[in-house]
RNA sequence: GGGGGUGUAGCUCAGUGGUUAGAGCACGGGACUCAUAAUCCCUUGGUCGCAGGUUCGAAUCCUGCCACCCCUACCA
């Protein structure tokens, strides 16, 4: 039964950019891992959780100068900023990538040793098309859409050369091409997902050519390349440094089996490609350098897995940025906190969020309508009902039910199938239909409630035992419903457990603790004889105002 | 320019060759009263972006077009 015990599970969310503020698409990818490793500590999986921030990057060291500090000053404000913002929203990150970290600078410079030394990593030169007032180079095809003109100023482009490291890619395009064939069809399915995401990238392999990954003109903030004897100040392109978090965080005795259960990395679809096409070639690469090759394990090979969600985007459309003012800050994410509860955004955000290929819009009007369709009139309302039911007619105790199976008698989709069905979309990453699921065990309960009129049965003589079956078999339903919500709607669902005696599951799931989701979905948990709270509304009912 | 994706009921979305295209919400009708005027049942509602093609049969495969989005090396 328990065969999920002390299984290993991975999830990570990109690291942001440290000179981003916070804004909706980081919590909402953030959230969404957040809400896969609660169903996995649930079943009881040994889960590890990683986020954090990437901080290496010349405009990290120039924003920084702007503000008159130094990079690390202006690095460690902006790190806070991520961290407040993700612990008031109760993620449960097991730890914090900040990759200007010793850790993080000392395992990515052992990694990049061991790619000199094996020859994956070579140095070159690099050609390009360079804009001297901004300092960068300009990519081929914005170069011919400017007419090779500054965009800022005007003035020529140039192409300049200079002294690269390059990563050896090219050599392994048909290892990579192998192994997205051999993932698709198997059981974890496609490493790339959703699967239509995939085929760019395939295409893209077949003609990708090596990659330089150093630069220079960081100021010194970066990671310097190791062994690199030239005046240049090379240092590792930030987007190599960044991937290699997922490895450095758990590259240690007690976390290396983490890492080898095999990943699953969830990321937004601009940076697909470096998490689809490079990061499994670098992990390649890296694991026939010596002492690596659990890098590259089997299960990595069968487990990994990059989940790339699309945005959110305002109404109208756009993209939610900065520079169109229209995105959600962490005050306005404050609001909807203060004004619905952090679970209701938890609940909107997993299920209603652009998970798939297409883009979402955030809809005042939809969180509202959300809202109270399914979390106040579904579960609120129908734990408010039973606990009513239970206090007026049978003094605030579940009585004894004699007929266990009675709920399964009931009209509408079997318990058995929306379990099936939860369980399946988790371990699918589609959190829509998990959620669908957990909510349809709520209608269970209400339209059992319709078909079975306890509030119409007398709760002495000949029919109390009746009654008692009834209310017992609507609230093991509920309790089984608030397990599976748990990922969503934790504060909620710990609230409601309290009330019906089920307080023990909160404590098991306390500090990221383990739970034992196959017991706690077992019908007939709930002790005869536990009384039960109603208590105030879970999910006050949202009036929305008349215009 | 090249590569890729998306376009299905008013809204959010399922549905990758096969009976009269589905769900939730919203709307309309009925029932009920235990509950947060909550719940339950039923109805209404779609030229499946447009135009061709393949097929006994297409939302589903192919071609073209339109709209939006992502990628296309120092912008997580």
């Amino acid at each position: 039964m328990s065969t999920h015990d002390r299984k290993p599970f991975y999830v990570t969310t990109p690291i942001y950019y440290v000179n981003d503020k916070p804004h909706l698409g980081h919590v909402y990818t953030t959230m969404v891992a957040d809400v896969v490793a609660r169903y996995h500590r649930l079943r009881g999986d040994d889960t590890f959780f990683l986020t954090g921030v990437d901080e290496h990057a010349a405009k990290v060291s120039d924003k920084a100068a702007e503000h008159g500090l130094s990079p690390q000053q202006w690095a460690d404000q902006n790190a806070a900023a991520f961290r407040d913002v993700f612990a008031k929203l109760e993620m449960t990150n097991d730890d914090f990538v900040r990759t200007s970290s010793d850790r993080h600078k000392a395992k990515v410079t052992e990694y990049v040793a061991a790619l000199i030394a094996s020859g994956d990593v070579y140095a070159g030169e690099y050609t390009g098309w360079y804009d001297a007032g901004q300092e960068e180079y300009v990519p081929e095809n914005k170069a011919k859409e400017y007419d090779y003109k500054s965009p800022v100023n005007g003035k020529p482009l140039v192409k300049k050369a200079e002294k690269n490291y390059f990563f050896k890619l090219e050599k392994y395009r048909d290892d990579l091409l192998k192994f997205y064939a051999e993932r698709d069809g198997s059981d974890r399915g496609s490493y790339v997902q959703p699967e239509a995401r995939k085929n760019e990238i395939v295409n893209r392999i077949k003609e990708a050519n090596d990659i330089p990954i150093s630069r220079t003109g960081s100021n010194g903030w970066g990671i310097p390349v190791p062994g690199d004897d030239s005046s240049g100040g090379q240092t590792i392109y930030v987007w190599i440094d960044a991937l290699f978090n997922y490895l450095t965080y758990v590259d240690d005795d007690d976390r290396r089996h983490y890492w080898e259960s095999g990943a699953t990395h969830f990321i937004a679809k601009d940076i697909l490609w470096f998490h689809a096409a490079i990061w499994p070639a670098l992990q390649m690469a890296l694991s026939k350098c010596d002492g690596y090759a659990w890098v590259w394990g089997e299960e990595v090979r069968n487990n990994q897995l990059v989940y790339t969600h699309s945005y959110w985007v305002s109404e109208s459309g756009e993209k939610m940025s900065k520079s169109l003012g229209n995105f959600l800050d962490p005050a306005a994410i404050d609001n909807y906190v203060d004004e619905f509860g952090l679970d209701a955004l938890r609940y909107f955000l997993a299920t209603r969020g652009p998970l798939g290929t297409t883009d979402s819009a955030f809809s005042p009007d939809l969180f509202v309508e959300v809202y109270n369709s399914d979390l106040s009139k579904k579960i609120g309302n129908s734990s408010s009902r039973v606990a009513a039911m239970t206090a007026k007619k049978l003094d605030g105790m579940f009585g004894f039910a004699s007929d266990y199976r009675h709920m399964h008698l009931a009209t509408g989709t079997p318990l058995g199938v929306l379990l099936t069905g939860f369980q399946n979309g988790m371990d699918t990453l589609k959190l829509a239909q998990a959620g669908d699921c957990a909510i349809d065990v709520v209608r269970l309960v209400d339209s059992y409630i319709e078909e079975t009129e306890p509030f119409r049965i007398a709760a002495d003589g000949d029919t109390r035992e009746e009654l008692e079956t009834i209310l017992y078999s609507c609230a093991e339903a509920l309790r089984i419903a608030s397990v599976l919500l748990w990922p969503f709607i934790p504060d909620k669902c710990e609230q409601f457990w309290s009330r019906i005696g089920c307080g023990h599951y909160a404590e098991r799931l306390k500090d990221k603790g383990r739970g034992d989701l196959a017991a706690w979905v077992q019908w007939g948990q709930l002790q005869p004889g536990t009384p039960i709270e109603k208590g105030e509304a879970l999910f006050p009912r949202y009036q929305v105002e008349k215009k």
